[in-house]
DNA sequence: TCCATTCATCGACGTTCTTCGATCAGTGAC
DNA sequence: GTCACTGATCGAAGAACGTCGATGAATGGA
């Protein structure tokens, strides 16, 4: 139910710290699995194509702005199919909704993307 | 079909530029379709808290490896699914499989989740 | 006041995903 | 050669997802 979408850097606290396996042993505790959680949401809403497209159709748009009008003639769905990819996103902390008289308008929220780069990069990977 | 998980940025060019909304015009071309689904399909690998976890315990090993034994037991599940997941992230390029006597270990691809992160802070979020 | 427009919600349908136990292939030790 | 071990593959069951048409709420114009 929370609208945070922290999007923090994966290998993140958690003290889980139970070693001895049969090969290799932890050199530093891996993610916590609620913070897996919160991560995985983001990255669940970018896991399809429609929404991918509905994202850039929108950063594309003069102003970032783009109205369901906008939206739907693009990726050629339904009108109910984009408002329910919309809202997921919007659920990601993805997009921003504004209702400004019988239009909806929907916006890149600044920095989600750029938060979410840094919560990848942050990962030790080596 | 293509084994290649590209990961380029997202407004990457189309040419469909068919123009005439009815709120705001198009300033720049979204991303194509197909570099859409190309995008969605590593993320999609990413959407899953499971997987997090696991390349997230992958990076935390010494030296950057990890086989499966070390990996069923911090993620509670059966060794069938952890196999079906990692085969997943291979599929995606984030994990590379390097087979060495019985045991196969996993190691995260240098430069694959900043490749991704370039992917999306290239997106013009305004 | 009435109607057209915009968009969210609801219920339903088919597909995809996650997970499991069972099984099979490959490797190394005895 | 035989056996134990590691890990991939194979169906199957249940849950989750994507999509649609139908409907409802809210806004603005005639």
């Amino acid at each position: 139910m929370a609208s945070t979408t922290q999007t923090r850097a994966l290998p993140i606290t958690t003290g889980a710290a139970e070693g001895a396996a049969c090969c290799a042993p932890l050199v530093r505790d891996a993610v916590d699995p609620a913070v897996a959680q919160d991560v995985a949401r983001v990255f669940k809403a970018l896991g399809d194509p429609t929404r991918v497209r509905l994202l850039s159709i929108v950063a594309a748009h003069d102003g970032g702005q783009a109205c369901v009008c906008d939206l739907t003639e693009p990726v050629g769905l339904s009108q109910p199919t984009v408002s329910h990819h919309l809202k997921i996103l919007v659920d990601a902390g993805l997009l921003a909704r504004e209702q400004r008289g019988r239009w909806a308008y929907y916006s890149v929220v600044p920095g989600a993307l750029d938060r979410l780069a840094q919560a990848l990069t942050e990962t030790p990977a080596r």
